[in-house]
RNA sequence: GCCGGUGUAGCUCAGCUGGCCAGAGCAGCUGAUUUGUAAUCAGCGGGUCAGGGGUUCGAAUCCCUUCACCGGCUCCA
């Protein structure tokens, strides 16, 4: 028999017989981790360690500790998820059922509803199938013969699936007397799944199109060790106690009523948020020289057919009626904006021309899509258009970028994800303009040396588009600034500048949105914050908490102190123990409490405590106010 | 919009296999206590049981319906 080279990863090679399963090789090589081995890596190819090898190779191993070996085993899990529920419900037809970014899924077609209950019986079947440690075997079918199979088995999802791959061989898994259609790799058997929990039922779209069949869909997530699934678990109920719409019940910041569903009610405390948030930006964009404008809510049905929204965007928009003429509520702030352009006659001295405004808008949402504030049907964007030549588009996208990364920091968000998105197949304007529009984003991300992700063919139609991911304190993304390069908005309103030939020119105009929607940008900060916000943007920034009425008149010069230097402070002088009152402003996370007893009232100064860091003991109120004043001024983030 | 679930006091929830006046904790109010760094004690008030309709001698509980909210609705075998 011949042999063949295989190459390690450290570099080292060895010779083993043409045909030898990996999993033999493997086992000698790393006999340590074996059981914890999940694939192996041929070439860079991830593939069943039932796999025999063939050729000379590099091999590598996937274990469940990185992301590659996660993922198989999830897609395992989702396996034996369906096996189980074939095993209870023999009428299920299968969907599909992936490894997503956190766990699993399955997509089960049946006419039983699956409840939560439901799922321990569940969970149940899938620890008995995992006992049983059936192996899971690879078989490659032509593909009629899949179809065959397939087809007696009443699996009709499968079939279409069978119908859109490409080739001639169709893959599946079988274990014991389940099969299914399935790329791979898996785990080499039922066994390795050790810990896992299901975690909710959901229905969906088959394909997520909601003309199709509704499928139940199973999610869950596993791990090789109980320790990892623990703290899974635990994650997942931080990230609910950071819930925006918990925190903003419990510290009385919003609120949704059944009479404006999708329409938030801003509370006291919330306002502030809002307004610092408003401030900050205004104070920024000013300094840029931007110039803010603000566009009416209403506006005539004629300009949404010019702007092109009464064809693109009708289903989204709310009309109403005003002297017999019908009227649009705006779902975007640009049409409003370039009525103020086209009010009078433009110089390309004037370029960059910056227009800036928080525009409020509205936008129908599907009843069932609404939430909390991360999607709603009135919110206010931090928009702005930039009008200018197009040798000036490159040098503005920079300024844009700078802007954005500053504005970032501030909000302590410090990792981004940036994406480019090009030219789709259905577009507007000449290959020119799109051309020069991409070179000029794509030129500015390389200047401003940033990693980016390419989405060929996901711009608007009407141009390009940079959009901004931002990573929050538990990990997670969310987008939210934008940047865009519009061909159609010039055009469709005729805009013109006077060039330094004297003749007319039509500008180029990009859209840019920072925070995206201030609504939602709060509710991010809610979460990314957990409620604790820095102290500029706290709503109440100080509490002075007197520890008993003796020194209530010293507690009350100690406030009008703090107000006076513009800290937004509360007294509380509730008939209340001191660690009650403590207590209180903890929970409501207020940043500092400044405590008053009878010993600082003699010593005519204050004690200090912090926010979850405690008591830093007594020193003189104005040290305080300037620390706070301090903290706002600079927008610290504590 | 669609599928599934939920809706009881300001908040968190119990009661829900139909039948004593619908309960608890927290919050609120009143009083006592005058307090030293995450909950002092006692008393009091508070609910069209989401809205509407039905079944029944009798409905928070069962059925229908409307509304709102929650989990989701391709991260592609």
């Amino acid at each position: 028999m011949d042999k063949i080279s295989i190459t390690l990863p450290n570099g080292k090679k060895r010779s083993v017989h043409r045909g030898t399963p990996v999993n033999q090789t493997v086992k000698e090589i790393f006999p340590d981790i074996y059981p914890l081995i999940i694939a192996a890596v041929l070439d860079n190819e991830i593939v069943d360690l039932s796999t025999s090898i063939e050729k000379d190779t590099t091999l590598n191993v996937l274990t469940s500790k990185e992301e590659g070996g996660l993922k198989i085993f999830w897609h395992s899990a989702s396996h034996i998820m369906a096996q189980a529920v074939k095993s209870l419900y023999p009428e299920t037809i299968l969907g599909i059922g992936p490894a997503i970014s956190n766990g699993f899924y399955y997509d089960f077609f049946l006419n039983d509803s699956i409840t939560e209950t439901n799922l321990l019986q569940i969970e149940k079947r899938m620890k008995e199938i995992i006992k049983e440690d059936i192996p899971f075997v690879k078989r490659i079918l032509p593909k009629d013969e899949a179809f065959q199979l397939f087809e007696e088995k009443g699996e009709r999802f499968k079939l279409e699936l069978i119908q859109d791959i490409p080739g001639d061989t169709i893959t599946i898994y079988e274990n014991g007397d389940f099969f299914d259609l399935c790329r791979g790799p898996h785990v080499p058997s039922t066994g390795y799944i050790k810990y896992f929990q299901l975690l909710s039922v959901a229905g969906a779209y088959w394909r997520g199109d909601e003309r199709n069949a509704v499928m139940q869909r199973i999610y869950g997530v596993a791990y090789t060790e109980e320790k990892a699934l623990k703290e899974d678990i635990q994650a997942r109920e931080e990230a609910q106690k950071r819930d925006h719409r918990r925190l903003g019940k419990e510290l009385d910041l919003f609120s949704f009523h059944p009479e404006g569903p999708g329409f938030p009610f801003w509370h006291p405390n919330g306002v502030i948020l809002y307004n610092e948030i408003n401030q900050y930006m205004r104070e920024v964009l000013q300094r840029k020289n931007y110039f803010e404008i603000k566009t009416p809510l209403i506006l005539n049905e004629a300009l949404w057919h010019q702007s092109g929204h009464w064809d693109n965007y009708k289903s989204n928009m709310y009309f109403t009626d005003i002297d017999d003429q019908s009227y649009a509520v705006k779902p975007m702030n640009c049409p409003g904006g370039l009525l103020i352009y086209k009010n009078s006659a433009h110089s390309y001295r004037e370029f960059p021309l910056k227009y800036s405004e928080m525009g409020m808008v509205h936008r129908h949402e599907k009843s069932g899509v609404l939430h909390g504030l991360f999607r709603v049907r009135q919110f206010t964007q931090d928009d702005a258009h930039v009008f200018c030549t197009p040798d000036q588009v490159e040098e503005e996208i920079i300024k844009i970028i700078d802007l954005i990364d500053e504005i970032y920091h501030t909000f302590k968000f410090e990792n981004f994800l940036i994406e480019l998105s090009t030219r789709p197949n259905k577009s507007i304007g000449t290959a020119k303009m799109w051309n020069m529009a991409e070179k000029a984003l794509t030129n500015a991300l390389e200047y401003k040396k940033l990693t980016y992700q390419i989405n060929k063919g996901e711009g608007a139609f009407y141009g390009p588009k940079i959009d901004y991911h931002i990573q929050d304190s538990i990990g997670r993304m969310w987008q939210c600034g934008t940047i865009q390069v519009d061909f159609s908005m010039p055009d469709r309103f005729d805009l013109e500048y006077v060039g330094p030939d004297g003749d007319k020119h039509r500008p180029v105009m990009i859209h840019r949105a920072i925070l995206g929607s201030v609504e939602r940008f709060i509710g991010i900060l809610i979460e990314h914050f957990g409620g604790a916000f820095p102290v500029w943007l706290a709503p109440v920034q100080c509490v002075v908490l007197p520890i008993s009425e003796k020194v209530h008149d010293y507690a009350h010069q100690v406030l009008n102190h703090i107000q006076k230097s513009q800290i937004r402070s509360v007294l509380d002088i509730r008939n209340e123990k001191i660690g009650y009152k403590i207590r209180e402003a903890e929970i409501k996370k207020v940043p500092y409490m400044c405590i008053i007893g009878e010993k600082e009232k003699n010593n005519k100064n204050i004690s200090v405590r912090k926010r979850s860091e405690g008591s830093t003991g007594q020193t003189a109120l104005s040290s305080l106010i300037t620390e706070i004043r301090d903290q706002i001024k600079r927008r610290m983030h504590y």
